[in-house]
RNA sequence: CGCGGAGUGGAGCAGUCCGGUAGCUCGUCGGGCUCAUAACCCGAAGGUCGUAGGUUCAAAUCCUGCCUCCGCAACCA
């Protein structure tokens, strides 16, 4: 509960999304813990009861066979991955007051009864999921898994085949759910995310939810049919009510709770925009149908991108927040993701940028001010805070600032845009170094008549870094709390920022102590560039690719190769990355469509001579009919086997 | 014609709804100051505001066409 008496403005509960139990999350997931934490911070501050909670979710196939590789059960391999994704929390500064595990006793239990009871009241159903199926890894997959027909996982074919499974039925609720997001503006933001959600699925109309698998075992059992296992989205989304209190008795009915009562409906629910979908819908559907108060506002946030050089492993350069945070500090890194990421569109992450802005925001601009001032302090009055009984009207304008940027913080905070409040802070730093040439400290300190006038220079300029000091406090609560302890202040409250005037003249300064020091770029970008090189060499020989089982001669024969010749070639209207070819096999011609227009223009195709495969099934792309395939190599950059051009047409190729 | 967003000095962005001297941060160059972390303050250079038309006394801003980039969807047989 808030501490200050009269100023409670009740709950607020706000939620990230569960991080998946797999591995180490990157930056890009800790951004969302980062933002949302500073969410947390600037409401309780602002006097509300916070409920922030966070987790991992933690059942699924992927992790199952990621625990029998490693040789250990399930259940040890997400513990121990918990404990790494809590760490990586912890080291940002999160100040989550519950970790949610999928793997937790009352969620499993809950989720399980909330199946049952969906089921029994018709919305979840029994039917048949159609998929591929590898017969001999006992694993289903979708289409866009089981590309070419093989099975990702081995590499054999795979058969069309039906799994039986539970479906929730989504379309009842469809028209329901957009009259819903019509009616409150507010639900999805920002706005665009909206916009995609209802035109792309809403208005196409949704496709029954398959909420059951049977083809692995790590998930909480479906209590009336125990073949099956509840999948993915009804297990991990319902961690948001769960987790404050929701329980279901045998009966079906939820069972009446002081503490769900108190924190449901949730305030906000901040995901990455990649999730929109399964919050915006499946999640609101789920809570419909179970006649729960749906939540406040579903906030979409964009992710960083890596600058010019995408990240991947195999170049050495992911960046994993705890690496960032020995580097910058959690404050230097929570300062960089809250100011630099734009409210919808995604930002960017390099270590030059990065650099910069630690040294231009954090060491030149407000390191800087707090050190000059105090050592100011010092020098003049011993560290003692004077009164400021000596106004002038240089003081009026900084004083303006100060109120403004109170303002713009608090309207800011309140509708998400976090870099926006963040420059705000940094405004005001900005405009108290100027107040410093403005008043010339040092030109007053050289006159005794002048004295009063100095202690009220040096009070303002204490009072400003004080202030902004308590605004810092959402998005650098280190950096803020050392700031404030400098100034060896009580007054820390956001109530206490609304008025100039919190330091009381009198008590003395402490000694300033640098908060962030400057970086040499060029020395820190060629460590950095030293520890990536010997993480290439230390793993050089780069991992060698999975292999596919051996097949003999016959399997082979059974795929029929031809050669073929490009006779037309354009691009498929509607689609991307897909041309339509026109080849010619000399005793017939095909159309074919193949994924390589990022690669290849139409023109570059015709005339050439390769490799089809004449005997795989028609399939429709985009709506264009295609009767084969051709050959080409590569995963992101594709390129396509080309013949000698004297190579006859139709020859079989083996 | 799937839905949506964006193109503004070297970089990143604001300004566009409600037309009227093009603004901010970083970077570059010059100057000032000396309390401070080679920092801070001031000034300058640098922009045909994607493009072609239109409306208007006046267009970054309104209208139309086109080009490019991005997100979502679709999609890599």
């Amino acid at each position: 509960m808030c501490n200050c008496p009269g100023h409670d403005k009740g709950k607020y509960y706000i939620t990230t999304a569960i991080a998946y139990g797999s591995g180490k999350p990157h930056i890009g997931n800790t951004y969302e813990v980062i933002m949302t934490d500073a969410v947390a911070r600037r409401k309780r501050q602002e006097g509300y009861d916070v409920f922030f909670m966070t987790g991992t979710d933690e059942h699924g196939m992927k992790i199952e066979n990621l625990a029998k590789d490693k040789g250990v059960s399930p259940k040890e391999y997400v513990d121990n991955v918990a404990e790494i994704i809590k760490g990586i929390w912890d080291g940002v500064g999160a100040s989550y007051d519950k970790f949610i595990r999928t793997t937790d006793d009352y969620h499993e239990e809950t989720v399980a009864k909330v199946f049952k009871k969906l089921y029994e009241q018709g919305d979840i159903y029994k039917g048949s999921y159609e998929g591929w199926y590898c017969v001999p890894c006992e694993s289903f997959f979708t289409d866009t898994q089981a590309v070419d027909g093989k099975c990702p996982d081995c590499g054999r074919p795979v058969e069309k085949a039906n799994e039986e499974a539970y479906f929730f039925k989504m379309s009842k609720y469809q028209d329901k759910l957009l009259k819903f997001i019509e009616e409150n503006p507010d639900y999805i933001e920002p706005e665009l995310r909206k916009k995609e959600m209802v035109n792309n699925f809403l208005k196409a109309g949704l496709q029954d939810l398959c909420v059951s698998r049977t083809s692995f075992k790590w998930g909480i059992p479906v209590d009336f049919d125990d073949k099956h296992v509840v999948y993915v989205w009804l297990d991990a989304l319902f961690n948001y009510a769960t987790g404050v209190g929701l329980r279901i008795d045998d009966e079906g009915n939820i069972v009446p709770n002081e503490e769900f009562n108190k924190w449901w409906p949730c305030d906000v629910h901040v995901i990455g925009k990649d999730i929109m979908r399964f919050h915006s819908i499946y999640w609101t559907i789920f809570l419909m149908a179970l006649g729960l108060p749906l939540p406040k506002k579903i906030f979409g946030h964009p992710w960083f991108n890596f600058g010019a050089d995408k990240m991947s492993k195999s170049k050495g350069n992911v960046i994993y927040a705890d690496d960032l945070v020995k580097r910058f500090g959690l404050d230097g890194v929570r300062h960089y993701c809250l100011a630099e990421m734009p409210y919808a569109s995604d930002g960017s992450i390099t270590y030059d940028a990065i650099i910069a802005r630690y040294n231009a925001d954090l060491a030149n601009n407000l390191g800087n001010l707090v050190s000059r001032t105090l050592a100011m302090t010092h020098k003049y009055f011993g560290g003692v805070i004077q009164e400021p009984n000596t106004p002038d009207v240089l003081d009026d304008e900084l004083k303006a600032e100060c109120a403004q940027a109170v303002k713009a913080v608090a309207e800011n905070m309140d509708s998400f845009h976090i870099a926006d409040a963040s420059d705000a802070i940094f405004a005001l730093l900005r405009r108290a170094n100027k107040y410093i040439d403005e008043t010339a400290p040092w030109v007053l300190a050289k006159d005794e008549a002048s004295k009063p006038r100095l202690g009220t220079v040096l009070y303002n300029l204490l009072e400003v870094i004080r202030v902004g000091a308590v605004l810092l406090e959402p998005f650098m609560p280190t950096t803020s709390a050392s700031i404030l302890d400098q100034l060896a202040t009580d007054a820390r409250s956001l109530d206490s920022v609304n008025e100039f005037g919190g330091l009381k003249a009198g008590v003395t300064v402490a000694e300033a102590k640098p908060l962030f020091a400057r970086i040499d770029e060029a020395k820190m970008l060629a460590e950095i560039e030293a520890e990536r090189e010997a993480w290439l060499k230390a793993n050089a020989p780069v991992e060698k690719p999975e292999g596919c089982a051996i097949i003999g001669f016959d399997d082979f024969m059974k795929v029929e190769l031809r050669t073929a010749q490009v006779i037309a070639c354009e691009p498929v209207k509607k689609a991307k990355k897909l041309l339509c070819l026109q080849l010619d096999l000399g005793y017939e011609k095909r159309q074919v469509v193949s994924g390589i227009a990022q690669f290849y223009k139409p023109e570059d195709l015709i005339g050439k001579k390769l490799i089809m495969v004449a005997n795989l099934a028609p399939a429709k792309l985009c709506g264009v009919e295609s009767n084969g395939m051709i050959l080409a190599s590569g995963e992101e950059t594709v390129r396509v086997v080309f013949l000698d051009p004297e190579t006859p047409l139709g020859e079989r190729v083996r």
